[in-house]
DNA sequence: TTAGGGTTAG
């Protein structure tokens, strides 16, 4: 009979459909004395998309009068999946306790999935002892999903522990593991795993590269990511769009927008919305503003209903290039619109494209009239576009505002300080340098690096360990005299970046991209590629674009959030940085 | 028969 249940059932779209089924059941009587069909039923109304299905579920279990293993693991099964999954969580502790339910591997799989997606991660180590109790340890599959909610909740070296000492495994816990690593910012741990994979004779399927390629787009390595394109391509699995958006991504982050134009173009299975955003949102990061709204209007003629993204990426080609009317236009016409609700992201966006442009006023206006709590990025944003501008007073009510809200995050007191050293209120720097050593705010270093050759050459500010730097200065001397020519004048505002620092990583000429390219001129006889942590400064900005006019060579930076292209003495920002 | 891994975002 149970066979019979599920494919009717799963036809049903509505409750009342899912009732009359129901009815049907009873009256046949296999809902009161069958518990196989009937637990069928139970999970696929707890995991229907119809509205009201899950409460009914529920609804109905609790008239079972002894309820099965299979009867709690569809209830949970879908509080695992509903919007509180810790729900579920606490079903499945109540069973316990009330000695009603009796856990197989599936119960613990389902509830651990809650976790997962509740961030619960003491109660996934409590039910992991559980496992372990149970005698479900063995099961190769509930040490994949405990792997992935320690992963996903944040615990990394307790799912890498876990890894480590499986005694069987097979390609999905490779990939649970290099995803997680991954998403959990550990890109190049995510690279040697996805390597070792390989050298044990593992076959890397569509998810894998999913993984592998999010990493590479993190790092900006393009060698490694065409290396794994190119797996891509000979297994075939260029059938699967989420991989062909994961490719189109890469290439993007790693500032190859033609490369990701061909693969948009030459997709040979279907796009998804989220294929149209991401090209959208490669074409704006990339500084190629006009393609990215060109797309965006395209996509929507292409029948393809613009949605939050969407709206997102076309803000930020208008951010990226200063285009602010055209960025208040499409924002109005988001709202009024009224199928896109903007979240935080829209107004940061909003922020940003109105602060860098030097209205600053209206960027504050927009944070503080926004229907949802403002958050540190937020502020952080209007505090960049106050050092721009050299605005104090607007600076210190961010600044306030970010002490409130308890960031301590070393760019906040840094770029405070830098305002106030701009307009020489040394006094000021001096508490805000005193604060940061007060609250051990520490300032990461900024480093850069560069692919020579297929070797990555790491620079931090003032670096002097590599091995070829006294041609390097050298390099860095002739450049300036060179560009001096051009009418470089050292801004020297910048130079009071790196407060509490030591002198020589104070030194304007040296800072991290300058020595990358310095570098790359030396060594490279095309374009210059170089990755950098933080954001550029104002003044390597400038030096940027006169090298690119003085030398004729292209200089592509790629920055926290974006790329600038230097071209004949201008950058695709058009100076909006 | 039911379970584990997955894409875009200031």
């Amino acid at each position: 009979m149970a066979t019979a249940v599920e494919p009717l059932l799963q036809k049903c779209s509505t409750l009342a459909q899912i009732k009359q089924f129901q009815a049907h059941l009873i009256t046949t009587g296999i809902f009161q004395f069958q518990p196989s069909p009937r637990a069928k039923f139970l999970e696929v109304c707890s995991t229907s998309s119809a509205a009201a299905s899950l409460l009914y579920a529920v609804e109905i279990f609790r008239h079972i009068a002894s309820p099965v293993t299979n009867d709690w693991n569809a209830i949970i099964r879908g509080l695992a999946q509903s919007h509180q999954p810790a729900d579920a969580v606490a079903f499945y502790r109540q069973g316990l306790r009330m000695l009603t339910c009796k856990p197989d591997a599936l119960t613990c799989s389902f509830t651990l999935k809650a976790c997962a997606r509740a961030l619960a991660c003491n109660e996934a180590i409590q039910i992991h002892s559980q496992v372990i109790r149970f005698g479900f340890i063995a099961d190769i599959l509930l040490q994949t999903t405990l792997l992935d909610v320690y992963a996903k909740s944040g615990y990394l070296d307790n799912a890498r522990k876990l890894f480590d000492e499986m005694s069987n495994r097979d390609v999905t816990c490779w990939n649970a593991m290099i995803a997680g690593l991954a998403q959990g910012n550990q890109p190049n741990e995510a690279l040697q795993l996805f390597t070792r994979m390989r050298d044990l004779g593992f076959k890397p399927n569509e998810i894998t590269v999913l993984g592998a390629l999010s990493a590479c787009a993190q790092l900006g390595v393009v060698r490694e990511g065409e290396n794994i394109y190119n797996y891509i391509k000979n297994q075939n699995l260029e059938k699967n769009e989420q991989v062909c958006n994961v490719v189109i991504d890469m290439f993007g982050k790693c500032g190859y927008v033609t490369k990701a134009y061909q693969v948009f173009n030459s997709m040979k299975c279907t796009k998804t919305l989220i294929t149209w955003n991401t090209m959208i949102m490669v074409l704006a990061t990339n500084g190629e503003s006009l393609e990215a709204l060109q797309l965006f209007n395209q996509m929507s003629k292409g029948g393809f209903r613009p949605d939050n993204v969407s709206y997102l990426a076309a803000l930020c080609a208008c951010n990226h290039a200063g285009m602010v009317e055209n960025g208040v236009e499409l924002f109005e016409k988001m709202t009024k619109d009224g199928s896109v609700v903007p979240n935080i992201k829209h107004y940061g966006t909003m922020v940003d494209l109105l602060g860098r442009s030097g209205r600053l006023q209206e960027a504050y206006n927009v944070i503080d009239s926004i229907p949802i709590k403002p958050d540190i990025i937020l502020w952080q944003t209007l505090l960049g576009a106050c050092k721009t501008y050299g605005n104090v007073e607007m600076a210190e009510k961010a600044s306030r505002k970010l002490v409130e809200m308890g960031s301590s995050s070393d760019g906040d007191f840094v770029l405070l300080s830098n305002i106030y050293a701009a307009k020489h209120r040394w006094k000021d720097v001096g508490i805000v340098r005193e604060t940061m050593k007060n609250k051990e705010v520490k300032k990461v270093p900024g480093f850069s690096y560069i692919d020579v050759d297929g070797v990555i050459h790491k620079f931090v500010n003032g670096d002097k360990s590599h091995l070829d730097m006294e041609e390097i200065y050298g390099k860095i001397e002739e450049i300036m005299g060179r560009i001096m020519e051009y009418g470089y004048v050292a801004d020297t505002g910048y130079v009071l970046h790196d407060i509490g620092l030591e002198e020589k990583e104070n030194a304007l000429s040296y800072h991290s991209e300058k020595l990358a390219v310095a570098f790359g001129l030396i060594r490279m006889s095309s374009e210059i590629r170089v990755n950098k942590n933080l954001r550029i400064c104002g003044d390597c900005h400038e030096v940027m674009k006169l090298v690119s006019k003085a030398y004729d060579r292209e200089i592509i930076v790629r920055d926290r959030t974006r790329f600038h292209r230097f071209k004949q003495g201008l950058c695709s920002c058009k100076d909006y940085w």
